[in-house]
DNA sequence: GTTAGGG
DNA sequence: CCCTAAC
C-alpha cells in the first residue's frame, strides 16, 4: 500500500437522521403563540418546525459545550476496503431513536399578506438556487432495521478529487429528475497541501511549510467548490473537540405537534452525536426521494404519542403505509407528518490511506457537523416544486391530508444562500461558508514528545506544535495499525499498517459542482482556538516575539493547516485583548488566566523590546538623514 | 510572501 | 476572519 495515496470516498449521501425531542425548551425560544393560532400553522411554521427539531437540542446547548467530542460519532462499518466498496455510517448516539413525526395544522386561517404571496405563490419553481440538498420526500412507513449501513444503492463511488469537479449538476430540483448526482450539492474534499490535513508529526514529514497555494487540482476544486456550497471542514486537534460553531441558532420549534419515534435506519446513525439532538435515527434511502414521509396517525387518535406506535420496521425504502391518505384526516385537521430523514448532500472525502479509521470518522462527522451546523433552511416541495412562500397555509400549498402526501417533500438548504449568481445556470448551488478543513493531528508518535497540556515539563517548546497534540479517539475502532496486526488475511488492502508516527490528517472540503464563475471566495469558517492552540500559541510567542508570526506558525501550527500565520497573529491580538478585559467580558471557551498571564507578560516584554529596537535604530536613521 | 492594522 | 497597505 501507498502511504501516501489517498482514498477518496465518494458519499453519495448522507441520512441525517431527524432529531427527536421538540421540548418545552423549544416553546420558550419560539414565538409566542396563542392557542388559537395552533390550527393555523402556514408553510412557514412548517419550515420553522422541521428545521428546529432538525438542528436543535435545547437540552444540549450546543453552543455552549462542545458539540462534538472526540467519541466518536460515526462508526465506519464496513470492513471492505477495497475500492468501492467502503461504507461508513453514522449512528445515532443513543440506541433508541425515535422517528420524528410533526404534526401541522393543515388550517389556515387567514391569508396573510395577499400581496406578499403574489409575489411568489406561484410557488413552483424548481430553480432555487440552493441547489439541493436533502430531500425527502413523503413516503411510507418504513421500518428500520437496524443495519446500519449503507448506501442502499451502489456503494459509494470512489472519486478523484478532480472528478469531483466534474458532477454534474442538476439545476432541477425535482425529485425525479434525471440528474441524479447533480442533487448533491455538497462534496467533501480534503485539499491538499494547505488544506490537508496530514499531519505528520514526525518531523521529517511535518516539514513542508504551508502553503497557500493549493496544488492546482486541488485549487480549481476548490474553487468550485467554494462557490456555493457548504464547506465542511473536521475540526481536530483540540481533544476538546470543540464545535467549530457553536452558534447554532436554534431555529423555532413547533411546540408539541411532534412526534417522535425512531428507529435506526438511517444510512448513517449519528452515534453519539452531542450537536444534535440525540435520539433521532433514520435512514434513508439515498435516493432523492427522501424518505420523509407523512404518516397518517390513526384517525381519532389526535395525539399522536400513541399513534405511531409500531411502525418499526424494515430497513426503510419501502414500507408503504396502506390507508395512509385516508386517515389522514384528523379531526383538528392536522396534516401529520414524519420525516424519516434528512438527506445530506453528497461529501465528498479524500483522506490519506495512512489516516486511521478514528480519523476518518471524525473526518465524517465533522463533515455532517459542518453541514448540520452551519445553519440550514428546510425547503419544502409539494409535487417536485418548491413552495416558497412561507406565509401559505399548509392546505394553501396543497398540504393536507387529502392530498397526495407523498408529493411532499422536504430539503434541506445552506441558510445563507449568498447572493445566488444571477443568471446562472440555474445551478447555483450555495456554499456556505466553510472552509479549509482540518488536520487531524491524532497522537504523537514520539511518546517523548509531550503532550499537550504537558508542556511545562517539557524543555523545549518547540514541541508544542500542534501536529503533537494527542487526540484521543475514545471509542474508536482500533487503529490501522491495529487492525492490520489483528485482521488477518482479508482485506488488508486499505487498513495498513501505518507509520508510527504519521499523524492522520484529513481535509473535508465541501464542494461544489461546477459552479459558475461566481468564485466569490467564502469566508472561511470560524474555529474558534483550542485552549491548547492558545497555549502552543503563547508558548511560541514567548519564545519568538510578536513579529515574527511566520515562524511561530512553523513551530507551533505546522501541521495545523488551517492557521495561517495571520490567523495566529490575529489571535494573539484578540488573547491581548482578552487579558485586559475583565472575565465576565470574555466569551467563548475560556481560556485559563495563567495562559492570559502569559500573554500579557509576553506581549509586554516583547513590546518592549520592539521598542529598544527602534531606538537603538533612530539614532542610525537620523545619522542617515 | 510577510507584517501590521483596521474592519 | 477578512482586507490592505507596506515592505
Amino acid at each position: 500500500m501507498v502511504l501516501q495515496k489517498r482514498l477518496d470516498y465518494g458519499f453519495n449521501g448522507y441520512q441525517v437522521p431527524a432529531t427527536p425531542r421538540a421540548t418545552r425548551s423549544a416553546r420558550r425560544r419560539g414565538t409566542p403563540r396563542k392557542r388559537s393560532e395552533e390550527n393555523q400553522m402556514c408553510a412557514f411554521d412548517l419550515l420553522a418546525t422541521v428545521a428546529g427539531k432538525l438542528l436543535l437540542d435545547p437540552e444540549s446547548s450546543p453552543s455552549s459545550s462542545n458539540t462534538s467530542s472526540d467519541k466518536d460519532r460515526c462508526t465506519v462499518v464496513n470492513q471492505d476496503w477495497q475500492d468501492g466498496n467502503k461504507a461508513l455510517k453514522v449512528e445515532p448516539c443513543n440506541q433508541g431513536s425515535c422517528d420524528r413525526i410533526f404534526m401541522v395544522s393543515e388550517q389556515f386561517p387567514q391569508v396573510h399578506d395577499e400581496n406578499h404571496s403574489s409575489k411568489e405563490s406561484s410557488l413552483p419553481q424548481n430553480d432555487d438556487q440552493s441547489g439541493f440538498t436533502s430531500m425527502i420526500t413523503t413516503s411510507n412507513c418504513s421500518e428500520s432495521s437496524e443495519d446500519p449501513v449503507v448506501w442502499d444503492g451502489e456503494p459509494p463511488a470512489i472519486v478523484s478529487s478532480d472528478s469531483s469537479a466534474k458532477v454534474p449538476f442538476c439545476g432541477d430540483h425535482n425529485p425525479q429528475s434525471s440528474c441524479p448526482a447533480s442533487r448533491d450539492d455538497i462534496k467533501v474534499v480534503s485539499r491538499d497541501d494547505d488544506e490537508n490535513s496530514s499531519g505528520c508529526t514526525h518531523p521529517n514529514t511535518s516539514t513542508k511549510y504551508f502553503k497557500r497555494a493549493p496544488r492546482i487540482g486541488d485549487r480549481r476544486i476548490r474553487k468550485i467548490l467554494a462557490s456555493k456550497h457548504w464547506k465542511v471542514s473536521p475540526r481536530l486537534n483540540d481533544e476538546t473537540f470543540s464545535h467549530p460553531d457553536g452558534d447554532i441558532k436554534p431555529l423555532y420549534r413547533s411546540r408539541k405537534d411532534c412526534y417522535k419515534r425512531q428507529r435506526s435506519q438511517m444510512n448513517i446513525p449519528f452515534k453519539k452525536r452531542k450537536l444534535f439532538d440525540r435520539g433521532s435515527g433514520v435512514k434513508s434511502d439515498g435516493g432523492i426521494n427522501g424518505d420523509g414521509f407523512f404518516h397518517s396517525p390513526e384517525e381519532g387518535t389526535g395525539d399522536a404519542t400513541g399513534s405511531f406506535p409500531k411502525l418499526r420496521g424494515g430497513t426503510g425504502r419501502s414500507c408503504s403505509m396502506p390507508g395512509q391518505r385516508a386517515s389522514f384526516q384528523s379531526r383538528d385537521s392536522h396534516v401529520k407528518l414524519r420525516i424519516k430523514s434528512f438527506r445530506v448532500p453528497e461529501l465528498f472525502i479524500e483522506i490519506p490511506e495512512t489516516a486511521t479509521v478514528g480519523s476518518l470518522k471524525r473526518t465524517v462527522m465533522e463533515a455532517v457537523t459542518e453541514i448540520l451546523g452551519g445553519g440550514l433552511h428546510i425547503g419544502v416541495l409539494v409535487q417536485g416544486k418548491k413552495v416558497r412562500d412561507d406565509s401559505k397555509t399548509l392546505l394553501q400549498t396543497g398540504i393536507s391530508h387529502d392530498n397526495q402526501l407523498d408529493a411532499l417533500g422536504f430539503t434541506l438548504e445552506p441558510s445563507r444562500s449568498q447572493s445566488p449568481p444571477p443568471l446562472c445556470t440555474g445551478d447555483s448551488p450555495h456554499l456556505l461558508p466553510a472552509d479549509a478543513p482540518q488536520p487531524l493531528a491524532r497522537y504523537a508518535p514520539n511518546p517523548t514528545i509531550d503532550h499537550q497540556g504537558t508542556s511545562d515539563a517539557s524543555p523545549e517548546p518547540h514541541e508544542t506544535n500542534l501536529g503533537n497534540f494527542v487526540e484521543s479517539d475514545h471509542d474508536s475502532a482500533p487503529s490501522p495499525t491495529d487492525m492490520s496486526a489483528s485482521k488477518s488475511t482479508t482485506d488488508s488492502k486499505a487498513l495498513v499498517p501505518v507509520p508510527a508516527m504519521s499523524v492522520e490528517a484529513l481535509a473535508v472540503v465541501p464542494v461544489h459542482r461546477k459552479s459558475k464563475r461566481s468564485e466569490i471566495a467564502q469566508r472561511r469558517i470560524r474555529r474558534p482556538f483550542s485552549v491548547a492552540e492558545v497555549e502552543a500559541l503563547v508558548q511560541a510567542v514567548e519564545k519568538l516575539g510578536t513579529g515574527r508570526w511566520r515562524d511561530v506558525k512553523l513551530r507551533a501550527f505546522d501541521n495545523a493547516k488551517h492557521r495561517t500565520y495571520v490567523d495566529l497573529k490575529d489571535k494573539w491580538k484578540t488573547l491581548v485583548h482578552t487579558a485586559r478585559i475583565s472575565p465576565q467580558q470574555r466569551r467563548g471557551e475560556p481560556v485559563p488566566q495563567e495562559l492570559l498571564d502569559r500573554v500579557l507578560t509576553a506581549h509586554a516584554y516583547w513590546s518592549q523590546q520592539q521598542a529598544k529596537q527602534q531606538l537603538k535604530q533612530q539614532p542610525e536613521t537620523c545619522l542617515l538623514l
